[in-house]
DNA sequence: CATTTCACCTGGTGGC
DNA sequence: TGCCACCAGGTGAAAT
């Protein structure tokens, strides 16, 4: 499933290969499901923009568009926010490409490209803003990346849920899901089902520090390919060989050969090591 | 208000 | 071999 180190991997992938094009034509699927934007509304909106710039805030993919019409400048002017949901990917095809099962928006690009938006679960979600007069879209919850250590500890240490399902709450931090909050917390040495309010001071920073570092290794590598995970131009990411412990069940973990063990927390299948994480 | 549960979806899995 | 019930999992709404 896409999360930050993979929604960062297909968004910068997709703004080196359609920055500055126009969107000469768009296609919405009419199954209402992946669209926040009715999609006749988004196809329309969508149409003779340039994209200014693509990039990741959360596990959300913005696309800044200028205005309508073809010669305005590079102010956005309109964002197309893209969630990939469970299941979603945004890929850059030629046009005559095979359009995938599952195919619910196209846009076809002065470049001669198309982006595509595929999710066979619909669990993602498209969204056209039009910035006139409005904010542009930001994520709700904090950066992984460039948290500091006070605010961490100050966002943390108020919350009696279990640290794994504060970790997961996107509202807290925008971009950690399943993968990278079992990674991290195995890194950090700390149980899933501990409550957030009980991990010391010094816990919380191990645990911050082990989800930056997690984060930006899986960057370098271009992500975790696990169920169907493909970059803008369907490649693979490489780090699920480095995992830990998530879909690892069972398996000697990596630096006690202790079994993994696999539970549900807050309604989530939960990876750790009964001996390394306390 | 904080936290928990549930619905939304489909492909893959496992039981018979 | 084939059919089908079951389930994962991110998010947001509803319930507690």
């Amino acid at each position: 499933m896409p999360e930050l180190p993979e929604v960062e991997t297909i968004a910068n992938g997709v703004d080196v290969r359609v920055r500055g094009q126009r969107i000469v034509q768009a296609w919405c699927c009419s199954h209402p499901q992946p669209f926040k934007t009715p999609a006749a509304r988004q196809a329309k909106g969508l149409e003779g923009r340039a994209i200014l710039w693509v990039h990741r805030t959360g596990k959300h993919i913005v696309c800044e568009l200028g205005g309508p019409s073809s010669q305005s400048g590079d102010h956005p002017a309109a964002q197309w926010v893209v969630h990939l949901g469970m299941t979603g990917r945004l890929l850059v095809t030629t046009p005559d490409a095979p359009v995938a099962p599952h195919t619910h928006a196209r846009l076809s690009l002065s470049g001669g490209k198309e982006l595509r938006f595929v999710d066979p679960r619909r669990f993602g979600r498209l969204e056209f803003r039009d910035l006139s007069g409005k904010a542009g879209f930001s994520a709700q919850g904090a950066e992984p990346l460039t948290i500091a250590a006070e605010e961490f500890a100050a966002l943390f240490h108020p919350r009696r849920l279990s640290i794994k399902a504060a970790l997961l709450n996107q509202a807290l931090l925008a971009g950690v899901g399943n993968i990278y909050a079992d990674e991290s917390l195995f890194r950090a040495g700390i149980r899933p089902r501990k409550s957030s309010s009980r991990l010391t001071r010094a816990e919380l920073e191990r645990l911050r520090a082990a989800l930056l570092q997690v984060l930006k290794d899986a960057i370098r590598l271009g992500g975790s390919s696990v169920s169907d995970y493909v970059d803008a131009e369907g490649m693979h990411g490489f780090f699920q060989l480095e995992h830990c412990v998530y879909l690892r069940t069972g398996l000697p973990c990596r630096r006690c050969a202790t079994p993994i063990k696999r539970i549900l927390v807050a309604g989530r299948g939960t990876h750790y090591c009964p001996k390394c994480q306390r």
